[in-house]
DNA sequence: ACAATCCATAACCAAATGATTATGGTTTTG
DNA sequence: CAAAACCATAATCATTTGGTTATGGATTGT
């Protein structure tokens, strides 16, 4: 069941535009389809099939207002990225000091 | 440029059959292709050309020795993933306490 | 009311993907 | 040396995937 979870969100990231969309949505924040549209270089249909996949892997979250859908990341919903990744550590020694650089200045 | 080292990670990631012999290899070491096989669940060749994706995507290392080949995991390569997923910092603080966690186990 | 906008779904298509069986090249074993 | 074991590649196939255009439903603007 946690694996259904991981294949899902592995595979909802798998393309490139999908990660697109979801950084995009990260760093700027909610989007409506248009928006998102055209910065993304494929048909609005394809940007609402790919939103659909980040939908079911529960990477972004939708939000009706009238004629438009407002799109938001969910970036909590890595979570089981990072605890798959957990299972190889050894790598995350080299990495940690970065990681604490971070959480430094996120606390700012 | 990390952008296609990335892509080849996220998408020889997106296999579940992958992610498991890579993490067969991660937690009982280097193995034949033999090996591999008898508990992949698929055939000899299947095994074969995933691990040669799992090959360019650095994942794996090989290493012929008379007419069986050894594999062995290169979590290392997993790198550009965890500096992918930093852009998304604000989950990583609720995980910090179960990371420094392990990295005081991996020290003992 | 009518036209335009926004979005999702449908219909369709080419290419990629995951799998199989068949084959052949090396190397080891009997 | 012959047979068996190990592995990679080739040929083939069904399914999935990423993309398009067409359409239609709902909402907003004139």
């Amino acid at each position: 069941m946690q694996r259904a979870a991981a294949d899902r969100l592995f595979k909802a990231l798998a393309d490139p535009t999908r990660r697109g969309l979801f950084e995009r949505l990260t760093r700027d924040g909610e989007q409506t389809v248009h928006a998102l549209t055209v910065r993304a270089g494929v048909s609005q249909p394809m940007v609402s099939k790919h939103l659909t996949i980040l939908k079911r892997a529960k990477l972004v979250h939708h939000r009706r207002e009238g004629r438009e859908t407002h799109y938001s990341a969910q970036p909590q919903a890595l979570a089981p990225l990072a605890d798959w990744m957990t299972q190889y550590g050894t790598f995350w020694r080299d990495r940690f000091d970065q990681l604490e650089n971070l959480l430094e200045r996120m606390d700012k």
